[in-house]
RNA sequence: CGGGACGUAGCCUAGGGGCUAAGGCGCUUGCUUUGGGAGCAAGAGAUCGGCGGUUCAAAUCCGCCCGUCCCGACCA
């Protein structure tokens, strides 16, 4: 019998690593912290690339590649950046088998290296904006690790940008945060709250960071994208001023925004149960399987009227194939092709065949339909249409469930279990409560419980009239609480 | 980096001082099969995580190290 996956209810945490290795997404890797991503992993990736990379051009930016080693003394530029950064990198110190005069660092994220040229190509207010994204890895060196949520060495997309005014560069950090809920909601199937950070949890370097936060199927909250607003922090650390429109020197004002893989590790933790993974339809790298049914004597008839099947969805503009591995049995197909998250399954025999229907399976409910042969494109893509809505909708209605508002910290605790702080029991989800704005106040609530401001969501700052729920001061903001990876 | 669990074939597990290290899955070959993880037969595959120690004898006992997972600290 093949390896089985560990049941949610059981072990959350194994559950998800049985996922990943046995849907063949990823794998460990010689390295403590680094991951091997696996073709089928990697094609799910592909697919968010190229949904992102299709927005990012259609929004005016273009695909740059600055260098993976950066000069030790420029990461120390920016002090916050520094302070953030110093204790996850990693340093190159030989290079050819000689000391080198100054250590490299491995990128852990390239504002440094990307502004250190920015000064060479902007002098005047002509030069603005500058809008580059860059595909890369980068290298953290993480305590703790889990595959594709937090590895060492991960893939990811930066975008870096300059302009002229700050409106400008608020509008652009707003714009890229808009893309990111999107390409989440649309095709990751995952709903997200926008929202900002609070100071204790914004980027190292940024005057304000903005995240869209998603929750996983243990109710705790995972950050799937980030659009900082960089002010004239890095400009100023790199000295990059320009000419303005009136003959006077400015800084440059500054964004930057990333996701990364961790949105596989999002999909997987939102959508998938225990027979496996379940694919939103439009990051599938299949769609569709069509797994054969034959004994010897109907195997040539049954191949054929696969063909014909196989060559009609594909022709509708899905992407299909069929599984024609003669060495193990049905069984044994239905059962590793849900666990790699195909979302529809055909089935055809010699009864259907004859009949000149085929089974057609969903992977997110389970549901089993017969379907005349000539209506299967049409029933596909009606099908593959409900699944990236069914999976969307079910992920909104689990976090609708468990979110619930919060007017005390007392409530708060018992929300997310007095006793359960720190262990993986399904306790709470997110809570949503007034904020005084102090850090104080909400260092510790994470001291007593680890749940932790995840955002301040937007279009809900207006009008805050009340007390802080852990504090009773006057409240400033809208905070919404939770447990997060 | 602290606490815990674990490390025996590609995977899972048995054996806890002594004889050729056992079984299941998977793999190879052949035949029969194929509507929810098929059957039979014959094979291949292990310096028992590493190093050192105790002993006539170590997978087994001891020490150190390494690695993986879980919990914690830390972490855009």
């Amino acid at each position: 019998m093949a390896e089985k996956i560990t049941p949610r209810s059981v072990d959350y945490s194994q559950w998800y690593i049985d996922i990943v290795i046995n849907a063949k997404l990823a794998d460990y890797s010689p390295v403590k912290g680094c991951m091997v991503i696996r073709p089928h992993g990697y094609a799910i990736w592909e697919r968010i690339q190229a949904e992102m990379d299709r927005r990012f051009k259609e929004t005016g930016h273009q695909n740059a590649y600055f260098p993976l080693l950066i000069p030790m003394s420029f990461m120390k530029k920016e002090a916050e950046h520094v302070e953030g950064f110093a204790p996850e990198l990693a340093v190159v110190t030989i290079g050819g088998g000689e000391e080198l005069e100054e250590p490299l660092c491995i990128r852990p994220t390239s504002e440094t290296i990307i502004w250190s040229k920015y000064k060479d190509w902007i002098q005047s207010w002509r030069d603005l904006p500058i809008l580059i994204n860059q595909w890369a890895n980068v290298l953290r060196w993480e305590k703790r690790t889990r595959l594709f949520l937090r590895t060492a060495e991960f893939l990811w997309q930066e975008g870096h940008t300059a302009h002229e005014t700050e409106a400008e560069a608020v509008e652009e950090t707003l714009k890229m945060l808009e893309v990111y809920r999107d390409v989440c909601e649309r095709h990751l199937c995952l709903p997200v709250i926008a929202g900002l950070k609070s100071e204790a949890e914004k980027f190292a370097g940024a005057v304000q960071t903005y995240c869209i936060e998603a929750m996983m199927q243990d109710k705790k909250a995972l950050q799937a994208g980030t659009s900082h607003f960089l002010g004239q922090n890095f400009a100023k650390a790199f000295d990059v001023q320009f000419q303005t429109r009136d003959g006077k020197l400015d800084h440059v004002w500054a964004t930057s925004w990333g996701t990364s893989t961790r949105l596989v590790g999002a999909i997987i933790m939102a959508h998938s149960d225990d027979k496996g993974l379940v694919l939103p339809p439009s990051l599938a790298p299949e769609e569709l399987v069509i797994v054969p049914i034959y004994k010897n004597e109907t195997k040539a008839a049954v191949l054929a009227y696969g063909d014909q099947l196989l060559a009609a969805i594909k022709a509708a503009g899905i992407r299909a194939v069929m599984d024609t591995d003669d060495s193990s049995s049905p069984g044994w197909k239905f059962a590793e092709w849900e666990m790699r998250g195909t979302p529809v399954r055909v089935e055809i025999g010699p009864r259907d065949l004859e009949a000149g229907k085929v089974m057609m399976a969903r992977r997110d409910t389970g549901e089993k339909v017969p379907v005349e042969a000539a209506a299967v494109p049409a029933k596909a893509r009606e099908l593959l249409d409900a699944i990236q809505k069914n999976l969307f909708e079910r992920a909104r209605a689990f976090r609708d469930e468990n979110t619930r508002k919060v007017a005390s910290k007392a409530e708060i605790l018992e929300f997310y279990g007095a006793d359960s702080a720190g262990t993986a029991a399904a306790h709470g989800g997110f809570a949503e409560g007034l904020w005084c704005g102090s850090r104080t106040c909400e260092a510790a609530l994470k001291a007593e419980s680890k749940v932790t401001i995840r955002c301040l969501p937007l279009g809900k700052q207006e009008d805050i009239s009340g007390k802080c729920c852990l504090c009773g001061e006057p409240a400033k903001h809208t905070a919404v609480f939770a447990r997060n990876y």
